[in-house]
DNA sequence: ACAATAATGTAGTTTAACTACAAATTATAT
DNA sequence: ATATAATTTGTAGTTAAACTACATTATTGT
């Protein structure tokens, strides 16, 4: 847990001014890193020691501390981000980079997170009867491993990485059904074809997609993946890593909601049992 | 570019004491950032102002803003990471959890990165004349996307996650062959049969897999993904997120290996193009 | 409404980061 | 080889930021 989630956490619990201070730094966390407690303080409008109580509160030492966390848990800033591969990169260097590209993507994808659309995507989810993931070339895959981690939440799910196929797919569909589309571009004219006739038969679409897109603008529900196109040996590591953290997050919602659903019935069925029993119990006295 | 890599490049450049202090600090970065001026100067055993002026010869401000660039570049400490997915956890917080792990996941494989294998297992796939990736399950599909990536750089390559094909596959390979194997665990006997297949017919074999295991002991190379088994629901999407930056690297470091070559015959056919010339022209007078 | 407790701010203290300058080392030219 | 210039390193002093003790103000319960 990263300390700005922990500062949310922990939000709840915080006095007035303390509060103040989580608020301002929770929103400017890269001009607090900057700053000195005085300087932020004033910028807040309290005490200089309230800054330092509210980072005590946080369990840390002091604002020396908390500043080093916050700087630990913020992504580098731009200037020092991704260069590009050249020919004269180690391996080491290019998978260094590789994965320092993937990492602020998946930052980039945290941040974006919070949206009504995530709580709009699972409940659709969780409704339907059918499950299909439709994606092209590098998405496909992506479809392929989101099939696979479906398959155990008990809703049938297939995935189509074949336009044909899924536009036939698509036409058979009926409203109880869900369509995740999946891609990086967003402009494939077939899976956008597809989409449409799924939703032309009442089943409700998501796209995952760069929110910039035909795609975005056509499915019901959009979870944006904004990958800048800063290099072509990035972006598609990029993209896919996101789309996997999406997929793998609302996956596991919906297996978490459905564990409760079973836990509700369990309870309900288990207290009827115990209601019976005092019943029974309450006949022979 | 971290801030270490920074130091290593800058290293050459400096002074007797100032490259001791690079020298401290690229082997204890986590020390360096609990202990203030004082306390560093002392143990490596220059003055305070040394330290400083290395800061400013790496560009930053001081101490201050060099320790908040060291926390960035540093991974977040163990003790605040990764508290396991609740009941309770809205699916916002399911999403940032996720997406913590799978970057928590893909710093450890940074920090693993640097081995001679990386270089050998690119080596080994430079030259082969056929390459054949095996995973089964999750794995699989990081198998078919290590398909697409490698498709364009020349070599046929196939990728196979049915047991019974990958068997049959390996059989039938011969010296110039590669196989690459990624498996989450490295126990599956499927896969390692047919590694084991593959190298009996003389087929140079890199797994992809965790460390300790019998795949990553049966081998010709390793490259170890270690994911701590701290939670279920974690564990697949770290696995993945790691193999698939290890083999983009793989990919992206062909690639590039593979322009070099292109260029340096091109810039060959040039040079004998111009050479050429100019006996032509030698003649000619 | 008053007391008690918690929350916040003010003023002072300590500590760490930084600066100016001096000493020592290294390099270079005669 | 030696002297001088230039660079490097360290010492001592200064400034500024982080922290502490205590006073004041809000808040809650009786």
């Amino acid at each position: 847990m990263t300390i700005l989630s922990q500062i949310e956490s922990t939000l709840p619990n915080l006095s007035k001014a303390e509060s103040k201070v989580a608020a301002y730094i929770l929103e400017h966390p890269k001009q607090t890193m900057s700053r000195h407690i005085g300087e932020l303080s004033k910028e807040i409008g309290v005490s200089e020691p309230t800054v330092i109580r509210f980072c005590r509160t946080l369990g840390l030492d002091g604002y020396k501390s908390f500043k080093l966390s916050l700087a630990q848990s913020l992504p580098q800033t731009s200037e020092q981000l991704l260069v590009d591969i050249t020919h004269n990169d180690s391996p080491l260097k290019i998978g260094q980079k590789i994965i320092d590209s993937a990492i602020a993507s998946l930052q980039e994808t945290r941040k974006n997170l919070d949206s009504p659309q995530l709580g709009k995507a699972i409940e659709a989810l969780l409704r339907a009867e059918r499950i299909e993931f439709y994606g092209q070339g590098g998405s496909g895959i992506v479809a392929s491993d989101a099939q696979q981690k479906f398959f155990r939440l008990g809703t049938p799910v297939v995935a189509y990485s074949d336009p044909y196929i899924h536009c036939v797919s698509a036409t058979l569909l009926t409203p109880g059904c869900a369509v995740v589309a999946v891609s990086h571009s967003g402009s494939s004219t077939d899976l956008l074809h597809s989409v449409k006739l799924a939703m032309e038969n009442g089943a409700t679409t998501i796209a995952i997609t760069a929110r910039q897109s035909v795609l975005a603008e056509t499915a019901d529900i959009v979870l944006p993946i904004d990958v800048q196109e800063d290099s072509t040996h990035y972006a598609p590591i990029k993209s896919r890593m996101s789309q996997l953290a999406l997929l793998d997050t609302l996956a596991i919602a919906i297996a978490v909601a459905r564990e409760d659903e079973q836990d509700l019935t369990e309870r309900l069925s288990r207290s009827n049992d115990a209601l019976a029993h005092k019943h029974s119990q309450n006949l022979s006295q």
